[in-house]
DNA sequence: CGATGCATTGATATCGGTCAAAGATGGTGG
DNA sequence: CCACCATCTTTGACCGATATCAATGCATCG
């Protein structure tokens, strides 16, 4: 059954705990069997949008290879990133029946996607797999709680040092123990996550360079230079 | 049966919407009782610690009455609060074990203590309440994703407005249709959760009060005097 | 090889943090 | 009942960090 394994574990989001909180949802083949009835697979190019903020609710997506971001549009016109979303990652979060954000894709995306009634009938039968969508959403809690305080009271290269971190933590491990850090959003999508100007990202990612924690080989591939220093510059808080 | 009534239900937490999202989620007359027999009636003065971060996770709580501070001591000495809980909130957040973050009482607090052992049975038991928990946390999921969005782009007067909206929006709307707003937590608390100084929570108030949108009757009573005002100043992001 | 979006760099103004001191408030004990 | 004390709050002065405005530089894709 080549089809079952397309179906992605939920990961929870480490974040600033090197391994020890991984906690890692991992789901029965039975369980991935029953998702897999459900959703469907489905290809997106870089920058499509998948669904927007207010629209009727109808799907739960997961994803599977690629890089998504979450936002809402401001009244004044600035997009605020409320989650970068990468492999094993939930996303769909509602209220109401409508979606709370937009969502787009950054790259291009390969999405699981799965009708939310189906997925609520199967989460009531299932009580272990919504046991486990239960850890899932508490972790996530857990750690938006955890970037909020992060977020409000850092300048902007704690901000910037702190993010890159995040991104190595996500990060393919493969390569170079996660030294090599990807980022495929732009400045302005990470201006609007840690809640600056785009300006203030570009100085602070000078600043890092500067200071030789961080070198930025291209726009989205930073390479991590001192681990040390940007441990220690990101537990500063 | 006069002890089931003692069982709250679980509010989520309407912010900056006005009845539509009030999403309360009840518990059945037996899911009550089921807590009430694995629960416990806790009064706490003001003040009172109620666990620390990182200490082992044993139980959850819900408020049944008063107020509760949850925060996070920063290495800089800051406390950075995380959420203000009400009564019918639910609280206790743990991970891998241990609390994610301190709580104290503010006010004198009447709590309802579940064992977590026993609640998680329980859960495993009622698919049901389950789902209904989930609900629940997928709500403060919400909330907390958009408290980060309001927290971070906004002058001090602002953050401090839709702060002061918010806390109307919670109160008993009993008193004079929500305009008479209580905020039993210090200057101090309201800076650590908007992330301001206590000295810029103090100016933004004088602000509010000069602007006539808001009277400051006491330190911890205020009084919307400008709803329209306010609610416009809440909107401007 | 433009052209368009994205990124960097610079100059300036503003807002909030910090330090400091004085003013309120509420609780306690004499 | 009042005086005192600790805690919380307000107000002021100053400084620094970041937003904003503006211009230039750099890629990526037709």
């Amino acid at each position: 059954m080549p089809g079952l394994r397309r179906v992605p574990a939920f990961r929870t989001i480490p974040f600033l705990k090197p391994g020890a909180d991984t906690e890692t949802v991992v789901l029965t083949d039975r369980q991935r069997e029953a998702l897999t009835h459900i959703g469907t697979r489905v290809r997106l190019p870089a920058r499509m949008l998948i669904y927007r903020e207010d629209s009727a609710a109808q799907w739960v997506f997961a994803v599977t290879e690629g890089a998504v971001k979450s936002y809402r549009e401001l009244p004044s016109g600035k997009r605020s990133v409320v989650a970068f979303l990468f492999a094993r990652d939930l996303f769909g979060l509602a209220s109401n029946g409508r979606y709370v954000n937009s969502t787009q894709a950054i790259t291009r995306v390969t999405l699981y996607r799965l009708p939310l009634d189906a997925l609520a009938v199967l989460l009531k039968h299932d009580g272990d797999m919504q046991f486990k969508f239960l850890a899932k959403v508490t972790h996530e809690l857990r750690e938006s709680q955890r970037r909020a305080i992060l977020i409000n009271r850092r300048d902007a290269a704690g901000r910037l040092a702190t993010f890159i971190a995040w991104m190595g933590e996500r990060a393919d491990r493969a390569v170079n123990g996660g030294r090599v850090v990807q980022m495929p959003m732009t400045r302005s999508d990470i201006a609007g996550f840690l809640g600056l100007s785009l300006e203030s990202v570009s100085r602070a990612a000078a600043e890092l360079e500067r200071r030789h924690l961080v070198r930025f080989e291209s726009r989205h591939l930073a390479r991590i230079v001192d681990t040390a220093g940007l441990a220690r510059l990101v537990a500063a808080l």
